[in-house]
DNA sequence: TAAGATAAGAGGGACAT
DNA sequence: ATGTCAGTCTTATCTTA
């Protein structure tokens, strides 16, 4: 049993299968560099954030008019702190561009709550709709088309493995206009992005589907040769891991259908029958 | 009913004009 | 900028076992 923290899966390391997903950072808050300090550190408030628009670190004049030690502030004084009341209220949210955020950031958790994807995710997520904000990337875009995207994009980064039709689905986008946003954050912002690999479709698909661990095992075995054989570049890494997973049901005798694949995969029956021609084409099964 | 075949269409990358 | 080309995936429909 394996915790994939990045992904927020746990899952068997001998059969693939998803226990849970969306696991809670299981890791202490501080890093301790010894024993004493260990002890000490309590964990205090919210961590702060770049997933919260000011970064958490809100701080508010309270409305009680005393100063510090509890004594009632002079007249004089009283006006000079209402005014500052006023600012202090202002300038948390002070720009367009806060306000842009705020209303990005709070998408940003219904999505991915929705996604089941880790707190990494979100921050990264987060991180690249600040960057896209500050390169003016939003103007004359909908909040929610880049931010799905910068979504999407943490997720490539984080190898977590989550496909744009997953992240349209829930933004209420179409997956196109998504690809598309996607792209320009690319483009524009000089990104380079990990291939998706097939392997880390597999338990997703596997899970979803309910094959025995066995088959699940005997399609990482055909992925591999698959890979080797240098037919997998280029095409969608869904199609191929489910091609691979429906080739293992046959070897091992057990009764999917292209149907069930390929609506485990989120892919189309004929995707799995061109990666499977190609699948048996190479490796002569 | 499941699987295979075929065709038309979408969307984008590469490359030339 | 615009057009063409090759390649991929999807949707839809028909045929075959």
């Amino acid at each position: 049993m394996v915790t994939d923290n990045p992904r927020g899966e746990i899952y068997c390391t001998s059969c693939g299968f998803v226990v849970k997903e969306n696991v809670i950072e299981t890791g202490p808050e501080w890093r301790s560099f010894s024993n004493e300090e260990k002890d000490e550190r309590s964990r205090t408030g919210l961590p702060t954030s770049v997933a919260i628009h000011d970064m958490g670190l809100a701080t508010i004049i309270g409305s009680e008019n005393k100063d510090a030690s509890g004594r009632s502030l002079t007249g004089a004084m009283k006006s000079s702190v209402e005014r500052m009341r006023t600012w202090d209220r202002r300038s948390q949210v002070h720009e367009s561009q806060d306000r842009n955020l705020k209303q990005a950031f709070s998408e940003l958790r219904r999505l991915s709550e929705k996604l089941a994807v880790s707190e990494a995710v979100t921050e990264r997520a987060a991180y690249i709709y600040r960057k896209a904000l500050e390169r003016n990337l939003v103007r004359g875009r909908s909040i929610t088309a880049i931010l799905a995207a910068s979504l999407y994009a943490a997720c490539r980064d984080r190898e977590v493995p989550r496909t744009l039709k997953d992240v349209a689905a829930v933004g209420f986008i179409k997956k196109k206009d998504l690809a598309r946003s996607y792209r320009l954050l690319l483009k524009e912002m000089d990104m380079q992005m990990p291939v998706v690999d097939p392997m880390k479709c597999m338990s997703k698909i596997a899970s979803r589907a309910n094959v025995s661990g066995k088959t699940q095992r005997r399609a990482r075995e055909i992925l591999q040769k698959a890979e080797q054989a240098r037919i997998s570049a280029g095409k969608d890494p869904m199609g191929i891991s489910a091609s691979a997973l429906y080739v293992a049901c046959i070897l091992e005798g057990e009764n999917m259908t292209q149907r069930d694949i390929a609506d485990a995969a989120g892919v189309t029956e004929v995707t799995i029958r061109n990666r499977y021609k190609g699948l048996r084409l190479a490796l002569g099964i």
